[in-house]
DNA sequence: ATTAAATGAATGAATGGCCATTCAGTGCCC
DNA sequence: GGGCACTGAATGGCCATTCATTCATTTAAT
């Protein structure tokens, strides 16, 4: 009776300590190999990549990393499914606190294009091993890429409500366009070695094309 | 003297023969491992396409291959050189009739559109098997790809002399985000099941977006 | 004209290296 | 002392590349 709290407590506190414990590291040895693998993935491609690399980048044994993981492949889904969600919550958070849909356009721009350059292993492996792996996958899985892209065709359709985009522009091939193009640039970004034009410049150029054309004013008839 | 005449025709015959043998047979072996290889690389990617699948695709023994290539990785670039090659002496030529900028555009966008997307094998090649390339070759190799983008920067040029197109667009940037959109646009194609647009109305549309950008007219400033 | 080397293209089975995955073992914590 | 995370050496399969051999054609010799 006297005892009995105090036992409770113990068991509580060393149940939450193991808990705490198990999860922490569980979940730093999992991020840590996510963490790898993104780096050695883009450094050395998918099939170029050696579990064995992997370990060594994470500091952990080559057999820990399949306690984590079910094999090669399913690191690589991991990688993207964590990384490119991280983008989407961030994305969606910076938009719900704009309403114009032209700026909603340049704040997609921005971030997609800053998040590409100051993360150069997750540009490569988004841009490069993502498509591989998507063309396995084919249209199999509703993927997070989807959703990514989607937030374009939104952002246009919204605007085209509001009469502020061309109701003849079609959203699904619009948030193509622009996601190709903001795509294509920080691909281009990654393999290049010269230092390039900022993000903020380059945004606004695109923005530009996307919203007013490259055709000087007055617009000729076309 | 009366047979002279005979045995020399007899010879050119044999020699033209041999000439014609030979060369059709080089020709041949080297265009139907390089259409398999394309074939090949599209359906299992680089790295999980085999050898003796190329060899089995282009009915030859797996060591002729090596009569004609050095390895693998030089059968992937003689496949992109040479196809890419094929289009741009295409788009050339038929840009070479034309001398309205905004027209140029768009020849460039539908010769674009319609060779990825009838030619399936050979798109997924460029579109992802070159890209892991470039990855390893970066700029080291002033590749057929940049001669192939820099069409669209030259159009671009050529229009700002003209003042048809506006001087403040960068053509650096803007011919990465007209071959991005372009680029997307076929992927997709590629990996999605369902009919899509035709080349005409899709090309249609980029050009719409691309000349005239997607605000409602009269445009707001912005 | 016939036969006998010689050339070299083509073959495909064998080699050898690489590496994803496994699993028997270690040590830690309860 | 047993359960657990973790380890890393060993395994086994795969496949690019090689090379001894076959086959077809040309050249030379008689």
């Amino acid at each position: 009776m006297n005892e009995w709290p105090f036992s409770a407590l113990l068991l509580i506190l060393s149940s939450l300590t193991f808990t705490l414990t198990y999860l922490m590291k569980a979940v730093n040895k999992h991020t840590k190999i996510i963490t790898a693998a993104t780096k050695v993935f883009a450094q050395k491609g998918f099939f170029n990549a050696r579990i064995s690399d992997i370990a060594k980048e994470a500091k952990v044994a080559d057999g820990t990393i399949y306690l984590y993981f079910n094999n090669k492949f399913d690191i690589l889904l991991s990688v993207f499914e964590e990384e490119i969600g991280n983008i989407i919550v961030q994305v969606k958070k910076l938009l719900a606190e704009e309403t114009d849909p032209r700026k909603m356009l340049e704040i997609f721009a921005t971030k997609h294009l800053s998040v590409m350059k100051k993360n150069k292993n997750l540009a490569e492996v988004i841009q490069i091993e993502l498509r591989q792996t998507n063309k396995l996958i084919k249209d199999y899985r509703n993927n997070k890429f989807s959703e990514y892209v989607n937030i374009i065709s939104d952002i246009i359709k919204l605007g085209q409500e509001q009469n502020i985009y061309r109701p003849d522009i079609l959203p699904g091939i619009a948030k193509r366009a622009f996601f190709g193009s903001l795509d294509e640039i920080s691909r281009v970004w990654n393999i290049s070695l010269e230092t390039n034009y900022t993000v903020e410049e380059t945004a606004s150029q695109i923005i530009k094309i996307f919203l007013s054309g490259m055709l000087v004013q007055p617009k000729p008839a076309y």
